[in-house]
DNA sequence: AAGGGCATCAACCGCCGGAAG
DNA sequence: GCTTCCGGCGGTTGATGCCCT
């Protein structure tokens, strides 16, 4: 079977990973499609792991206070991605990244009054848009109502729940963070209704009313 | 309603540095 | 000191969904 250049990771291969992981912890990637039974390689299960199924991943939308932290960063370090992601609370290098490339570039191209010449410079910062605060974002926190869990169905928000349910321990009214199926759920964000996920998974299913 | 263009983000690729042998 | 392996990183691409016409 050939696989497509950019090959998705569905809901069950994110359960054995995340079992994996959980067993003999994040190291040896070369060795993790082999002992899983996964059709990864070795970086591609790292990846999925660091940027998606990671505990404390925060995929919600960047907040105004993180975009200043980001640009703030970025004038000082450049395309230091992973350095700057550090200073965010649950933010990934590649979630960084992409949202320094889809929104905040062009914001200041725009606002800085030229399109082609970079923004990032190590040494002669330019002049910022925005004030930097001086504590960092603190960790969001989100509420998890206990909705019955067979009302979450396939094709809300795009998860497929009978495969979270075949993991241990899930139920509603749980807390915790992002883990395995909120890379299904793109538009997840603070104040929706979640199911959680022991150890930290949780599932966006629509607004709270 | 359809489809073309655009925006977003997940995923891959290639390179580099450090550790181990 | 050299080689190999592995993890980490940044750049880039491709898939998908949304919006506009």
């Amino acid at each position: 079977m050939v696989r497509p250049k950019k090959d998705r990771w569905t809901p069950d291969e994110d359960i054995v990973l995340v079992s994996y992981v959980q067993e003999h912890g994040a190291s040896n990637w070369s060795l993790v499609p082999r002992n899983a039974g996964l059709n990864r390689s070795g970086k591609s299960c790292r990846f999925r792991w660091m940027n998606h199924l990671r505990p404390g991943i925060n995929r919600g939308k960047f907040t105004h206070h993180e975009e200043q932290i980001i640009i703030h960063y970025h004038a000082l370090l450049g395309n230091r991605w992973a350095d700057i992601a550090a200073h965010l609370t649950g933010r990934t290098d590649n979630g960084v990244k992409n949202y320094w490339h889809t929104h905040l570039k062009k914001k200041l191209d725009i606002v800085n009054g030229h399109v082609d010449e970079p923004i990032g410079n190590p040494v002669a910062a330019p002049a910022l848009v925005y004030q930097v605060p001086p504590v960092p974002a603190p960790a969001l926190v989100y509420r998890l109502p206990p909705v019955p869990a067979p009302s979450f169905a396939p094709g809300r928000e795009g998860f497929d729940y009978p495969s979270i349910a075949r993991a241990p321990s899930f139920g509603p009214g749980r807390e915790g963070f992002a883990y395995l199926p909120i890379a299904l759920a793109p538009s997840f964000a603070p104040g929706r209704v979640v199911f959680a996920y022991p150890p930290n998974i949780f599932i966006s299913a629509g607004h709270e009313s």
